[in-house]
DNA sequence: AAAAAAC
């Protein structure tokens, strides 16, 4: 099979790349005539964020492609844009949207809803990700590009019939053309077929890179991915691209055609990076609690490696008269709901969570992440590159700037975030614990 | 060994 790589180089604001991988298989033995990137037979509209006035394209060349990429799209075949595409691509490709998370959910959630038969009610699309407030977030993107379409949408996590007051999952999912969900509640439903797997035209893997190296999810998504039909299309869109990810997706599909597209998708360079030398691990507990009362801090997630590090700082922080929340996955579906809901409308400012949230979660406001504990491996003596990027990430999400503060209580951690500064090539600054006008006027500079 | 993910 014809393996095609497009690879563009970086033409935005900060120069910074790293590598999207999406690999796209189509067991389809023909191949497909395009006349267009996506296929779609429904007139599809879709909407800007903002509202603000969408322009439309008629030719590729309009859209101010990398040249390189521009040849591959012709290369395979594509002569104009659809439709959907003239009204998508430019708001897709628009800066500083590129940077954001919502850029590369809606490229699929866009292949999503133009691979759909909309006068066939019946599950056509299905998007898996690693958690439910992932997969919460998707569907509201979902909802916004799909707005004008009729597309039927169903969450497939656990307790979501919960609210779809009336209904039984049976008959939700009867009808549902397109769904997103977590492994654990899809496989429940495929395999009490609940949710009917015959017309699945597309299988998207969100973060594959993450699904498939974790023990249970990883299980899960390959058993998913084996009751797909045979012709069903799979797509996996990682954000890091290690060999290990690129043998597994291997495995996982092979005969697939690959794409590496480079986009600025998570960056360093936006982000500030610092870190605080804590003495021990209750000093950490103290630098914390000054920070958040010696500063004023706008919306700021904490993070966590253990549910129950989250828990004690949570009531040691409200002890303190700090508002905070907490979310993390022992806690209830409606608990964690609630939290995600409220830290997203604002109504709250700290966040403390666990690496449940480490991965594509958007709220805008985001400028201050904490590393409370260090992002390690489970041998806890080295570190994860992965998480780290990936949390930092948190902030400075559309373009705006960021600031991540690691906390440094013993040798271990401090060779580890020796070990980040050098494998990003970024200088992690150090900012004193004890002197907060300083810190202040550090933190100020890069917030403002 | 952490966390996540089903009923």
């Amino acid at each position: 099979m014809d393996i095609s790589e497009i690879t563009t180089s970086s033409s935005t604001i900060n120069g910074d790349v790293e590598n999207l991988t999406t690999r796209i298989e189509n067991l389809n033995t023909e191949e497909p005539k395009h006349s267009s990137l996506l296929e779609s037979s429904y007139e599809v509209k879709v909407t800007s964020v903002d509202d603000e006035p969408l322009l439309s394209v008629t030719k590729f060349e309009e859209l101010n492609l990398n040249p390189n990429l521009l040849k591959g799209v012709y290369e395979m075949g594509f002569t104009t844009p659809s439709k959907i595409q003239a009204k998508a691509l430019p708001l897709l490709l628009k800066s500083p949207y590129s940077q954001s998370g919502t850029g590369k959910t809606a490229a699929f959630v866009l292949t999503m809803l133009s691979r759909i038969n909309y006068d066939l009610k019946a599950p056509q699309a299905l998007c898996l990700t690693p958690s439910r407030e992932l997969a919460r977030q998707i569907m509201v993107e979902v909802r916004k590009m799909g707005k004008y379409t009729p597309v039927i949408t169903a969450e497939a996590i656990r307790d979501s019939h919960a609210k779809t007051s009336g209904r039984s999952r049976h008959e939700e999912f009867a009808e549902a053309q397109l769904i997103v969900g977590t492994p654990g509640t899809v496989y429940d439903l495929l395999k009490r077929k609940v949710m009917e797997k015959k017309h699945m035209k597309i299988f998207v893997l969100d973060e594959a890179d993450n699904m498939l190296d974790q023990q249970g999810l990883g299980d899960q998504s390959i058993r998913i991915k084996n009751m797909m039909p045979p012709s069903c299309q799979i797509v996996l869109f990682s954000a890091t691209y290690s060999s290990e990810v690129r043998s597994f997706a291997t495995r996982f599909a092979p005969n697939a055609n690959q794409f590496n597209l480079k986009v600025e998708e998570l960056s360093v360079k936006t982000i500030k990076q610092f870190y605080m030398d804590c003495k021990s691990e209750e000093h950490k507990l103290e630098v914390l609690d000054d920070l958040y009362t010696l500063l004023t801090i706008g919306q700021s997630i904490i993070f966590v490696q253990k549910r129950e590090t989250a828990d004690k700082i949570a009531k040691r922080m409200t002890e303190k008269g700090h508002k905070v929340i907490n979310l993390h996955g022992g806690l209830s579906t409606t608990e964690r709901d609630e939290v995600m809901d409220g830290f997203r409308k604002g109504s709250a400012k700290v966040l403390i969570t666990t690496n449940v949230l480490s991965r594509g979660i958007d709220v805008l406001q985001v400028n201050l992440v904490i590393n409370y504990d260090i992002p390690m491996d489970i041998t806890g003596r080295n570190p994860d590159f992965e998480t780290y990027l990936h949390r930092i990430g948190r902030t400075g999400r559309f373009g705006r700037t960021g600031v991540s503060i690691n906390f440094v209580h013993d040798a271990v951690s401090w060779e580890i975030v020796q070990a980040i500064q050098k494998h990003f090539q970024r200088e992690i600054v150090k900012v004193p614990t004890d002197d907060w006008d300083t810190v202040e006027k550090i933190l100020r500079k890069e917030v403002s």
